[in-house]
DNA sequence: GTCTATATAACGATAGAC
DNA sequence: GTCTATCGTTATATAGAC
Protein backbone atom coordinates (compact mmCIF):
# COMPACT_ATOMS: atom_id res chain seq x y z
CA UNK A 1 0.00 0.00 0.00
CA UNK A 2 1.79 3.31 -0.93
CA UNK A 3 1.58 6.24 1.68
CA UNK A 4 -1.24 8.33 1.80
CA UNK A 5 -0.14 12.29 1.53
CA UNK A 6 -2.21 12.66 4.75
CA UNK A 7 -3.21 10.37 7.12
CA UNK A 8 -6.64 10.15 9.28
CA UNK A 9 -4.64 10.33 12.17
CA UNK A 10 -2.60 13.36 11.74
CA UNK A 11 -6.36 14.84 10.08
CA UNK A 12 -7.60 14.59 13.41
CA UNK A 13 -4.70 15.52 15.46
CA UNK A 14 -4.50 18.87 13.86
CA UNK A 15 -8.07 19.28 13.84
CA UNK A 16 -10.85 19.25 16.45
CA UNK A 17 -13.76 19.61 13.96
CA UNK A 18 -17.12 18.78 15.93
CA UNK A 19 -20.23 19.74 16.29
CA UNK A 20 -19.63 20.96 19.40
CA UNK A 21 -16.76 23.11 17.90
CA UNK A 22 -19.54 24.55 15.31
CA UNK A 23 -22.01 25.30 17.49
CA UNK A 24 -19.75 27.24 19.59
CA UNK A 25 -19.13 29.02 16.29
CA UNK A 26 -22.51 29.51 15.67
CA UNK A 27 -23.57 30.94 18.80
CA UNK A 28 -20.66 33.96 18.55
CA UNK A 29 -21.55 34.48 15.39
CA UNK A 30 -25.44 35.17 16.64
CA UNK A 31 -25.34 36.81 19.09
CA UNK A 32 -28.02 39.18 18.58
CA UNK A 33 -30.35 36.06 17.72
CA UNK A 34 -29.86 34.09 20.57
CA UNK A 35 -31.56 35.22 23.21
CA UNK A 36 -29.30 33.17 26.04
CA UNK A 37 -27.07 35.02 27.96
CA UNK A 38 -24.87 32.69 29.34
CA UNK A 39 -22.40 31.16 26.42
CA UNK A 40 -21.67 27.71 27.90
CA UNK A 41 -25.68 27.02 27.86
CA UNK A 42 -26.19 28.34 24.75
CA UNK A 43 -23.67 25.85 23.32
CA UNK A 44 -24.85 23.11 24.85
CA UNK A 45 -28.32 22.95 24.08
CA UNK A 46 -27.36 24.29 20.43
CA UNK A 47 -25.42 21.15 20.39
CA UNK A 48 -28.60 18.74 21.21
CA UNK A 49 -30.87 21.15 18.68
CA UNK A 50 -28.57 20.57 15.67
CA UNK A 51 -27.81 16.97 16.50
CA UNK A 52 -31.68 16.65 16.31
CA UNK A 53 -32.38 18.91 13.59
CA UNK A 54 -29.53 16.98 11.32
CA UNK A 55 -31.42 13.46 12.79
CA UNK A 56 -35.15 14.67 12.33
CA UNK A 57 -33.86 16.23 8.70
CA UNK A 58 -32.36 12.74 7.62
CA UNK A 59 -35.65 10.77 8.34
CA UNK A 60 -38.16 13.34 6.90
CA UNK A 61 -36.49 16.38 5.56
CA UNK A 62 -36.50 19.70 6.76
CA UNK A 63 -39.41 20.67 5.78
CA UNK A 64 -41.23 17.47 7.29
CA UNK A 65 -39.67 18.01 10.74
CA UNK A 66 -41.60 20.09 13.00
CA UNK A 67 -41.20 21.91 15.97
CA UNK A 68 -43.07 19.53 18.08
CA UNK A 69 -40.18 17.01 16.88
CA UNK A 70 -37.59 18.81 17.74
CA UNK A 71 -39.10 20.46 21.16
CA UNK A 72 -39.50 16.32 22.22
CA UNK A 73 -36.35 15.04 20.64
CA UNK A 74 -34.37 17.91 22.50
CA UNK A 75 -36.31 17.81 25.64
CA UNK A 76 -36.78 21.70 25.43
CA UNK A 77 -40.43 22.82 25.05
CA UNK A 78 -41.66 24.91 22.35
CA UNK A 79 -40.96 28.00 24.29
CA UNK A 80 -36.99 27.56 24.87
CA UNK A 81 -36.70 26.58 21.50
CA UNK A 82 -37.69 30.06 20.12
CA UNK A 83 -34.85 31.38 22.33
CA UNK A 84 -32.29 29.72 20.41
CA UNK A 85 -33.81 30.99 16.63
CA UNK A 86 -36.80 33.50 16.20
CA UNK A 87 -38.05 31.19 13.45
CA UNK A 88 -37.75 27.69 11.73
CA UNK A 89 -36.32 29.33 8.78
CA UNK A 90 -33.30 31.23 10.85
CA UNK A 91 -32.71 28.22 11.89
CA UNK A 92 -31.88 26.17 8.77
CA UNK A 93 -29.92 29.12 8.05
CA UNK A 94 -28.04 29.56 10.90
CA UNK A 95 -26.93 26.02 10.94
CA UNK A 96 -26.34 26.15 7.05
CA UNK A 97 -24.06 29.05 7.12
CA UNK A 98 -22.06 28.10 10.15
CA UNK A 99 -21.31 24.65 8.34
CA UNK A 100 -20.29 26.18 5.38
CA UNK A 101 -17.83 28.58 6.25
CA UNK A 102 -16.43 25.79 8.79
CA UNK A 103 -15.68 23.23 5.89
CA UNK A 104 -14.30 25.63 3.41
CA UNK A 105 -11.98 27.12 5.94
CA UNK A 106 -11.11 23.29 6.80
CA UNK A 107 -10.46 22.69 2.84
CA UNK A 108 -8.14 24.79 2.44
CA UNK A 109 -6.07 24.67 5.19
CA UNK A 110 -4.63 20.80 4.52
CA UNK A 111 -3.85 21.05 0.64
CA UNK A 112 -0.63 23.11 0.59
CA UNK A 113 1.92 21.21 -1.05
CA UNK A 114 3.57 23.13 -3.78
CA UNK A 115 3.61 19.69 -6.21
CA UNK A 116 -0.08 19.41 -7.75
CA UNK A 117 0.01 15.62 -7.59
CA UNK A 118 0.70 16.00 -4.22
CA UNK A 119 -1.90 18.48 -3.32
CA UNK A 120 -4.61 16.79 -5.10
CA UNK A 121 -3.97 14.08 -3.00
CA UNK A 122 -4.20 15.91 0.25
CA UNK A 123 -7.10 17.70 -0.64
CA UNK A 124 -8.38 14.17 -1.78
CA UNK A 125 -7.59 13.22 1.98
CA UNK A 126 -8.73 16.31 3.65
CA UNK A 127 -12.16 16.33 1.98
CA UNK A 128 -13.06 12.58 2.48
CA UNK A 129 -11.72 12.34 6.60
CA UNK A 130 -13.76 15.70 7.16
CA UNK A 131 -16.63 14.29 5.76
CA UNK A 132 -15.84 11.10 8.33
CA UNK A 133 -15.77 13.32 10.80
CA UNK A 134 -19.65 15.02 10.05
CA UNK A 135 -20.67 12.82 8.17
CA UNK A 136 -24.80 13.89 8.67
CA UNK A 137 -23.58 17.18 8.07
CA UNK A 138 -22.49 16.86 4.78
CA UNK A 139 -25.32 15.08 3.55
CA UNK A 140 -27.58 17.64 5.47
CA UNK A 141 -26.36 20.39 3.16
CA UNK A 142 -26.75 18.19 0.21
CA UNK A 143 -29.53 16.92 0.95
CA UNK A 144 -31.85 19.97 2.31
CA UNK A 145 -29.86 22.67 -0.04
CA UNK A 146 -33.16 23.23 -1.60
CA UNK A 147 -34.74 25.03 1.38
CA UNK A 148 -32.40 27.77 1.52
CA UNK A 149 -34.73 31.43 1.13
CA UNK A 150 -33.95 32.72 -2.54
CA UNK A 151 -31.60 35.49 -1.40
CA UNK A 152 -29.46 32.79 0.01
CA UNK A 153 -30.04 30.91 -2.82
CA UNK A 154 -26.70 31.91 -4.82
CA UNK A 155 -24.87 30.34 -2.02
CA UNK A 156 -25.75 27.06 -2.39
CA UNK A 157 -23.87 27.32 -5.40
CA UNK A 158 -20.60 28.61 -4.10
CA UNK A 159 -20.59 26.00 -1.53
CA UNK A 160 -21.68 23.32 -3.93
CA UNK A 161 -19.29 24.81 -6.86
CA UNK A 162 -16.59 25.52 -4.49
CA UNK A 163 -14.49 22.95 -3.07
CA UNK A 164 -15.40 21.70 -7.20
CA UNK A 165 -13.61 24.70 -8.18
CA UNK A 166 -10.57 23.97 -5.90
CA UNK A 167 -9.93 20.81 -7.40
CA UNK A 168 -10.32 22.32 -10.86
CA UNK A 169 -7.24 25.05 -9.69
CA UNK A 170 -5.24 22.04 -8.64
CA UNK A 171 -5.87 20.01 -11.84
CA UNK A 172 -4.89 23.24 -14.34
CA UNK A 173 -1.76 23.47 -12.16
CA UNK A 174 -0.75 20.09 -12.90
CA UNK A 175 -1.53 20.53 -16.35
CA UNK A 176 0.54 23.29 -17.21
CA UNK A 177 3.53 22.08 -15.03
CA UNK A 178 3.37 19.53 -17.65
CA UNK A 179 2.61 16.56 -14.61
CA UNK A 180 -0.95 15.41 -15.70
CA UNK A 181 -2.48 14.99 -19.13
CA UNK A 182 -6.17 15.76 -19.33
CA UNK A 183 -8.11 16.92 -21.90
CA UNK A 184 -11.02 18.35 -19.89
CA UNK A 185 -10.29 19.25 -16.63
CA UNK A 186 -13.84 20.52 -15.59
CA UNK A 187 -15.08 17.17 -16.58
CA UNK A 188 -12.38 15.52 -14.34
CA UNK A 189 -12.90 17.86 -11.24
CA UNK A 190 -16.68 16.95 -11.43
CA UNK A 191 -16.26 13.33 -11.46
CA UNK A 192 -13.65 13.39 -8.65
CA UNK A 193 -16.23 15.63 -6.62
CA UNK A 194 -19.13 13.22 -7.34
CA UNK A 195 -16.69 9.91 -6.47
CA UNK A 196 -16.18 12.15 -2.82
CA UNK A 197 -19.59 12.91 -2.26
CA UNK A 198 -20.43 9.04 -2.66
CA UNK A 199 -18.95 8.69 0.99
CA UNK A 200 -21.30 10.42 2.52
CA UNK A 201 -23.99 10.13 0.88
CA UNK A 202 -24.12 5.93 0.52
CA UNK A 203 -22.54 6.04 4.33
CA UNK A 204 -24.25 2.86 5.18
CA UNK A 205 -22.94 1.05 2.39
CA UNK A 206 -19.53 1.43 3.25
CA UNK A 207 -20.07 0.91 6.83
CA UNK A 208 -21.51 -2.73 5.77
CA UNK A 209 -18.70 -3.63 3.83
CA UNK A 210 -16.20 -2.48 6.29
CA UNK A 211 -14.14 -0.52 4.10
CA UNK A 212 -12.15 2.05 5.71
CA UNK A 213 -11.90 6.12 5.11
CA UNK A 214 -8.12 5.61 4.72
CA UNK A 215 -8.87 2.81 2.32
CA UNK A 216 -11.50 4.71 0.02
CA UNK A 217 -9.13 7.63 0.17
CA UNK A 218 -6.45 5.00 -1.72
CA UNK A 219 -9.11 3.90 -3.90
CA UNK A 220 -10.01 7.52 -5.55
CA UNK A 221 -6.68 8.52 -5.48
CA UNK A 222 -5.42 5.27 -7.59
CA UNK A 223 -8.53 5.61 -9.86
CA UNK A 224 -8.21 9.52 -10.43
CA UNK A 225 -4.59 9.23 -11.35
CA UNK A 226 -4.79 6.56 -13.51
CA UNK A 227 -6.42 9.01 -15.55
CA UNK A 228 -3.80 11.42 -15.16
CA UNK A 229 -0.97 10.22 -16.51
CA UNK A 230 -2.72 8.09 -19.06
CA UNK A 231 -1.61 9.25 -22.33
CA UNK A 232 -4.75 7.46 -24.08
CA UNK A 233 -7.23 10.05 -22.20
CA UNK A 234 -9.16 12.09 -24.16
CA UNK B 1 -14.31 9.86 -31.19
CA UNK B 2 -14.60 6.08 -30.73
CA UNK B 3 -17.72 4.26 -31.06
CA UNK B 4 -20.40 4.36 -28.35
CA UNK B 5 -21.72 0.77 -28.28
CA UNK B 6 -25.83 2.50 -28.23
CA UNK B 7 -26.15 6.06 -29.27
CA UNK B 8 -29.02 8.18 -27.62
CA UNK B 9 -30.86 8.07 -30.95
CA UNK B 10 -30.98 4.31 -31.16
CA UNK B 11 -32.49 3.68 -27.44
CA UNK B 12 -34.53 6.84 -28.14
CA UNK B 13 -36.08 5.41 -31.17
CA UNK B 14 -36.35 2.01 -29.37
CA UNK B 15 -37.63 3.14 -25.84
CA UNK B 16 -40.45 5.34 -25.77
CA UNK B 17 -40.49 6.31 -21.97
CA UNK B 18 -42.07 9.48 -21.01
CA UNK B 19 -43.75 10.40 -17.94
CA UNK B 20 -47.23 9.96 -20.28
CA UNK B 21 -46.04 6.34 -20.29
CA UNK B 22 -45.47 5.48 -16.09
CA UNK B 23 -48.79 7.22 -15.89
CA UNK B 24 -50.36 4.69 -18.26
CA UNK B 25 -49.08 1.78 -16.79
CA UNK B 26 -49.28 3.64 -12.99
CA UNK B 27 -53.26 4.10 -13.67
CA UNK B 28 -53.62 0.51 -14.80
CA UNK B 29 -51.48 -1.23 -11.78
CA UNK B 30 -54.03 1.18 -9.26
CA UNK B 31 -57.11 0.42 -10.71
CA UNK B 32 -58.47 -0.45 -7.15
CA UNK B 33 -57.16 3.08 -6.12
CA UNK B 34 -58.31 5.67 -8.48
CA UNK B 35 -62.06 6.54 -8.43
CA UNK B 36 -61.71 8.14 -12.12
CA UNK B 37 -63.87 5.16 -14.73
CA UNK B 38 -62.43 6.63 -17.80
CA UNK B 39 -59.25 5.05 -18.44
CA UNK B 40 -57.57 8.24 -20.15
CA UNK B 41 -59.51 11.18 -18.31
CA UNK B 42 -57.44 9.31 -15.48
CA UNK B 43 -54.19 8.76 -17.54
CA UNK B 44 -54.37 12.63 -18.65
CA UNK B 45 -55.08 14.06 -14.93
CA UNK B 46 -52.70 12.04 -13.53
CA UNK B 47 -49.82 13.40 -15.79
CA UNK B 48 -50.36 16.75 -14.89
CA UNK B 49 -50.69 15.47 -11.07
CA UNK B 50 -47.04 13.52 -11.33
CA UNK B 51 -45.51 16.28 -13.36
CA UNK B 52 -46.60 18.74 -10.83
CA UNK B 53 -45.57 16.79 -7.51
CA UNK B 54 -42.17 16.16 -9.31
CA UNK B 55 -41.67 19.57 -9.87
CA UNK B 56 -42.92 20.86 -6.12
CA UNK B 57 -40.59 18.03 -4.77
CA UNK B 58 -37.60 19.58 -6.79
CA UNK B 59 -38.42 23.10 -4.92
CA UNK B 60 -39.13 22.51 -1.79
CA UNK B 61 -39.27 18.44 -1.44
CA UNK B 62 -42.53 16.01 -0.94
CA UNK B 63 -43.02 16.78 2.49
CA UNK B 64 -42.84 20.33 1.82
CA UNK B 65 -45.51 20.48 -1.07
CA UNK B 66 -49.02 20.95 0.09
CA UNK B 67 -52.33 19.10 -1.66
CA UNK B 68 -52.88 23.07 -1.93
CA UNK B 69 -49.75 23.64 -3.79
CA UNK B 70 -50.75 20.53 -5.60
CA UNK B 71 -54.11 21.96 -6.31
CA UNK B 72 -53.17 25.02 -7.56
CA UNK B 73 -50.58 23.22 -10.45
CA UNK B 74 -52.48 21.09 -11.43
CA UNK B 75 -55.86 23.26 -11.86
CA UNK B 76 -57.51 20.37 -9.82
CA UNK B 77 -59.70 21.37 -6.98
CA UNK B 78 -58.92 19.65 -3.53
CA UNK B 79 -61.56 17.25 -3.85
CA UNK B 80 -60.83 16.41 -7.54
CA UNK B 81 -57.96 15.26 -6.12
CA UNK B 82 -58.51 12.64 -3.87
CA UNK B 83 -60.12 10.89 -6.64
CA UNK B 84 -56.60 10.06 -7.32
CA UNK B 85 -55.26 9.06 -4.55
CA UNK B 86 -56.55 8.45 -1.22
CA UNK B 87 -53.59 9.87 0.98
CA UNK B 88 -50.44 11.71 0.35
CA UNK B 89 -48.65 8.92 1.08
CA UNK B 90 -50.03 7.00 -1.13
CA UNK B 91 -49.78 9.29 -4.07
CA UNK B 92 -45.90 9.01 -2.98
CA UNK B 93 -46.03 5.25 -3.12
CA UNK B 94 -47.85 5.29 -6.40
CA UNK B 95 -45.26 7.33 -8.31
CA UNK B 96 -42.08 5.58 -6.58
CA UNK B 97 -42.95 1.68 -7.10
CA UNK B 98 -44.14 2.86 -11.16
CA UNK B 99 -40.82 4.47 -11.36
CA UNK B 100 -38.68 1.85 -10.27
CA UNK B 101 -40.43 -0.84 -12.23
CA UNK B 102 -40.21 1.33 -14.96
CA UNK B 103 -36.23 2.18 -14.81
CA UNK B 104 -35.45 -1.46 -13.32
CA UNK B 105 -36.96 -3.24 -16.59
CA UNK B 106 -35.54 -0.67 -19.18
CA UNK B 107 -31.79 -1.28 -17.85
CA UNK B 108 -32.25 -4.65 -18.23
CA UNK B 109 -33.33 -4.22 -21.92
CA UNK B 110 -30.66 -3.06 -23.75
CA UNK B 111 -27.34 -4.70 -21.35
CA UNK B 112 -27.57 -8.05 -23.42
CA UNK B 113 -24.12 -8.17 -25.30
CA UNK B 114 -22.46 -11.37 -24.29
CA UNK B 115 -18.82 -9.40 -24.03
CA UNK B 116 -18.98 -8.33 -20.99
CA UNK B 117 -16.73 -5.26 -22.08
CA UNK B 118 -19.32 -4.27 -24.69
CA UNK B 119 -22.13 -4.59 -22.01
CA UNK B 120 -20.90 -2.55 -20.12
CA UNK B 121 -20.70 0.20 -22.12
CA UNK B 122 -24.08 -0.40 -22.99
CA UNK B 123 -25.41 -0.31 -19.87
CA UNK B 124 -23.59 2.73 -18.77
CA UNK B 125 -25.46 4.49 -22.10
CA UNK B 126 -28.57 3.33 -21.35
CA UNK B 127 -28.48 4.24 -17.65
CA UNK B 128 -27.46 7.66 -18.50
CA UNK B 129 -29.97 7.96 -21.39
CA UNK B 130 -32.85 6.92 -19.37
CA UNK B 131 -32.12 9.57 -16.80
CA UNK B 132 -31.20 12.13 -19.53
CA UNK B 133 -34.69 11.57 -20.99
CA UNK B 134 -36.53 11.33 -17.18
CA UNK B 135 -33.66 13.42 -14.87
CA UNK B 136 -36.45 15.16 -12.52
CA UNK B 137 -38.22 11.15 -11.89
CA UNK B 138 -34.31 9.94 -10.95
CA UNK B 139 -33.23 12.78 -8.89
CA UNK B 140 -36.98 12.73 -6.98
CA UNK B 141 -36.53 9.04 -6.40
CA UNK B 142 -32.85 9.78 -4.95
CA UNK B 143 -34.13 12.87 -2.87
CA UNK B 144 -37.21 11.75 -1.60
CA UNK B 145 -36.57 8.09 -0.93
CA UNK B 146 -36.56 8.99 3.15
CA UNK B 147 -40.24 9.51 2.48
CA UNK B 148 -41.21 5.90 2.12
CA UNK B 149 -42.67 4.20 4.81
CA UNK B 150 -41.31 1.85 6.91
CA UNK B 151 -42.15 -1.46 5.12
CA UNK B 152 -41.11 0.55 2.26
CA UNK B 153 -37.61 0.77 3.24
CA UNK B 154 -36.40 -2.23 2.31
CA UNK B 155 -37.62 -1.45 -1.40
CA UNK B 156 -35.63 1.57 -1.49
CA UNK B 157 -32.16 -0.61 -0.81
CA UNK B 158 -33.28 -2.77 -3.46
CA UNK B 159 -33.94 0.12 -5.92
CA UNK B 160 -30.89 2.16 -5.21
CA UNK B 161 -28.78 -1.11 -4.78
CA UNK B 162 -30.12 -3.35 -7.72
CA UNK B 163 -28.51 -1.14 -10.84
CA UNK B 164 -25.05 -1.17 -8.81
CA UNK B 165 -25.50 -4.95 -8.39
CA UNK B 166 -25.93 -5.01 -12.08
CA UNK B 167 -22.60 -3.14 -12.71
CA UNK B 168 -21.08 -5.82 -10.04
CA UNK B 169 -21.91 -9.17 -12.08
CA UNK B 170 -20.56 -7.45 -15.35
CA UNK B 171 -17.51 -6.67 -13.77
CA UNK B 172 -17.25 -10.11 -12.29
CA UNK B 173 -17.93 -11.60 -15.47
CA UNK B 174 -14.64 -9.84 -16.98
CA UNK B 175 -12.95 -10.80 -14.20
CA UNK B 176 -13.40 -13.91 -14.75
CA UNK B 177 -12.75 -14.08 -18.65
CA UNK B 178 -9.85 -12.54 -17.92
CA UNK B 179 -11.00 -9.19 -19.50
CA UNK B 180 -10.90 -6.69 -16.61
CA UNK B 181 -8.16 -6.90 -14.16
CA UNK B 182 -9.13 -5.12 -10.98
CA UNK B 183 -8.44 -5.80 -7.20
CA UNK B 184 -12.31 -4.42 -6.27
CA UNK B 185 -15.00 -5.01 -8.16
CA UNK B 186 -17.61 -3.79 -5.51
CA UNK B 187 -15.66 -0.30 -4.81
CA UNK B 188 -15.39 0.09 -9.11
CA UNK B 189 -19.01 -0.44 -9.30
CA UNK B 190 -20.06 1.78 -6.73
CA UNK B 191 -17.41 4.55 -8.10
CA UNK B 192 -19.33 3.96 -11.51
CA UNK B 193 -22.38 4.82 -9.98
CA UNK B 194 -21.61 7.83 -8.21
CA UNK B 195 -20.49 8.93 -12.02
CA UNK B 196 -24.03 8.25 -13.53
CA UNK B 197 -25.52 9.68 -10.43
CA UNK B 198 -23.87 12.83 -11.13
CA UNK B 199 -24.99 13.14 -14.85
CA UNK B 200 -29.04 13.83 -13.01
CA UNK B 201 -28.31 15.29 -9.66
CA UNK B 202 -25.92 18.04 -10.94
CA UNK B 203 -27.84 18.70 -14.88
CA UNK B 204 -27.31 22.05 -14.42
CA UNK B 205 -24.15 22.21 -13.90
CA UNK B 206 -23.23 20.33 -17.63
CA UNK B 207 -26.00 22.02 -19.36
CA UNK B 208 -24.58 25.37 -19.07
CA UNK B 209 -21.36 23.65 -19.92
CA UNK B 210 -22.87 22.63 -23.13
CA UNK B 211 -21.93 18.63 -21.78
CA UNK B 212 -24.28 16.27 -24.40
CA UNK B 213 -25.02 12.90 -22.53
CA UNK B 214 -22.83 11.15 -25.52
CA UNK B 215 -20.17 13.00 -24.44
CA UNK B 216 -20.35 12.22 -20.58
CA UNK B 217 -21.35 8.73 -21.53
CA UNK B 218 -17.83 8.52 -23.60
CA UNK B 219 -15.80 10.57 -20.72
CA UNK B 220 -17.50 7.74 -18.07
CA UNK B 221 -16.49 5.02 -20.29
CA UNK B 222 -12.93 6.07 -20.80
CA UNK B 223 -12.51 6.79 -17.13
CA UNK B 224 -13.25 3.48 -16.25
CA UNK B 225 -12.07 1.31 -18.41
CA UNK B 226 -8.62 3.14 -17.97
CA UNK B 227 -8.95 1.41 -14.26
CA UNK B 228 -10.58 -1.90 -16.04
CA UNK B 229 -7.32 -2.30 -18.17
CA UNK B 230 -4.17 -1.01 -15.73
CA UNK B 231 -2.20 -3.65 -14.13
CA UNK B 232 -1.38 -1.24 -11.94
CA UNK B 233 -4.57 -1.23 -10.12
CA UNK B 234 -4.85 -2.40 -6.73
C1' DG C 1 -66.13 14.05 -12.33
C1' DT C 2 -65.41 18.26 -10.31
C1' DC C 3 -66.64 21.78 -7.42
C1' DT C 4 -67.29 24.52 -2.79
C1' DA C 5 -67.57 24.29 1.95
C1' DT C 6 -66.15 22.46 6.02
C1' DA C 7 -64.46 19.11 9.71
C1' DT C 8 -60.52 18.03 12.36
C1' DA C 9 -55.83 17.92 13.40
C1' DA C 10 -51.27 19.82 13.35
C1' DC C 11 -48.45 23.61 12.33
C1' DG C 12 -45.31 27.79 13.66
C1' DA C 13 -45.18 31.17 16.89
C1' DT C 14 -46.24 33.99 21.30
C1' DA C 15 -47.60 35.48 26.11
C1' DG C 16 -47.24 35.23 30.73
C1' DA C 17 -46.51 32.35 35.02
C1' DC C 18 -42.80 30.65 37.54
C1' DG D 1 -34.25 30.30 31.27
C1' DT D 2 -37.95 27.23 30.87
C1' DC D 3 -42.51 26.00 31.22
C1' DT D 4 -47.70 25.62 30.00
C1' DA D 5 -51.40 27.34 27.55
C1' DT D 6 -53.09 29.16 23.64
C1' DC D 7 -53.18 32.17 19.55
C1' DG D 8 -54.05 32.39 14.44
C1' DT D 9 -52.99 29.77 10.40
C1' DT D 10 -52.59 26.05 7.46
C1' DA D 11 -52.55 21.23 6.77
C1' DT D 12 -54.98 16.76 5.19
C1' DA D 13 -59.10 14.86 4.27
C1' DT D 14 -64.27 14.54 3.53
C1' DA D 15 -69.34 15.56 2.38
C1' DG D 16 -72.66 16.99 -0.45
C1' DA D 17 -74.21 20.22 -4.32
C1' DC D 18 -74.07 20.35 -9.18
Amino acid sequence: MNELALTYRDFASREATSIESICRALVLHNRDKIQIKKEDRAVQNMVRIVRAVISLSQKKGFQGMSLRDLSQETDLSMGALYNYFNSKEELFEMIYNEGKTTILQILETHATDENPAIRLQQAICAHLYLSETLPRIFSFFFMEAKNLSPKNQKNVITMEQSSERYFEKILLDGIKKGIFQIESHQLMAGALKALLQDWYLKRYKFSSRKISVEQYAQFVIQFVETNLYAPGNR
